[in-house]
DNA sequence: ACCGTAACCCTAACGGTTAGGATTTCACAA
DNA sequence: TTGTGAAATCCTAACCGTTAGGGTTACGGT
């Protein structure tokens, strides 16, 4: 019998220091990992509109309802990163430092985002993305949820001296701020053309 | 045999004065029509979600690809009024007056659209929208096809001097002011105050 | 050693959407 | 008037993303 680990998990709890997953959550990351490896994998060499979530789930060996259990949906398999852009934006406004403007510290954190999503080796990505109408519009509404989370933080922080109004829209401007650069063709030039007029924008509504 | 219109059509041609739509343009027309008004009937009766496009096309007594032949998806169907918005929207910018400034031209049409949009009687359809994650999504993606003929529209006009980014970038604020005003609990001032900070936004973008 | 349950599986369906191909109805002109 | 091509419509049968229902396995905590 090899059995060399048995009985030893669970030896301090979630964000404890020292805490170590086990075997169950670690298979499960392992199959998430893997369902959306493949999923890439298969997009990128036939096109994603070729590619059904029935070959996605036969590829990954595993059945099509643990997919759907790791994700909310088809195009949910191509942004797996989902939460952390939403975080990141969301922290760029309440972990900035005590006096650093919003405007500046947003746009910082647009450019650091726009360098990654135009990185070496992501083009193939961003070509496919680009070339189904279901990724984009779904890209685009991501946007949307990002924009009100970080409409939420900016309404929140009391440094502020805005509308719940004039945060909403500014949320949106530097959402479209991103995608607009993303799509241009020199990025950084459009994050700084479109930042300076937000930066406008953010001066005429504090007031 | 009742047959009094028989063999008299085509007096004229599209476009010319005087033309008449013959029988065929007229069927095809009222049969759009019973569509479109038997689905919003039947989601305002039982809600959007509860109703299939099978349902519709039984209760408006036709096919269920000829539902598809008229309008390309069930979100359409509540959304029918759309090519008017983008015209709307482009003849704002194209067909003002000589001198006129473009983001007040802007602006009066968003009013004028946000009134209508908010008027009285549309406010089950309004709820209707809210309320199904389906339609509000969809109304957000037929936003940015507005926002992208707007800022085409825009970059064409030599009147303009601004660079296509920047007009890309207006084009999506307004579109962020209209859906913003949309869901504002007072319309009229959220438009009011958005467009304060895009006409600022516009000014610092034409340098 | 035992039990509750999380993760997973299978099957079958539902609802939006489309393809294929037949049928009707109209516009136009020979 | 009548013939002809095309447009509008129809029917059927699927495809695909997604979900419900209900069962099996294997892990975690006691």
């Amino acid at each position: 019998m090899i059995e060399s680990e048995q009985g030893r998990e669970q030896e301090g709890r979630e964000g404890e220091a020292g805490w170590q997953p086990g075997r169950r959550e670690r298979k499960k990351a392992a199959t998430r990992q893997k369902i959306a490896d493949t999923a890439l994998r298969l997009f990128l060499e036939h096109g994603y509109d070729a590619v059904g979530i029935r070959d996605v789930a036969a590829e990954a060996d595993v059945a099509v309802t643990t997919v759907f259990s790791h994700f909310a949906g088809k195009e949910a398999l191509v942004f797996e990163r989902d939460q952390d852009f939403e975080q990141r934006l969301t922290r760029a406004v309440t972990d900035r430092a005590p006096h650093e403007p919003l405007v500046p510290a947003l746009r910082r954190e647009v450019e650091a985002l726009v360098r990654h999503c135009t990185a070496e080796g992501t083009a193939p990505v961003r070509r496919m993305i680009e070339g189904s109408a279901a990724l984009r519009e779904y890209e685009e509404s991501m946007g949307l949820r990002h924009a009100e989370a970080l409409a939420a933080a900016m309404t929140a922080d009391p440094r502020l001296p805005a509308t719940a109004t004039a945060c909403r829209a500014t949320a949106r401007f530097v959402i479209d701020a991103y995608a607009l650069a993303c799509g241009a063709a020199d990025p950084q030039a459009a994050v700084d053309e479109v930042f300076r007029m937000i930066e406008a924008a953010w001066e005429a509504a504090a007031r």
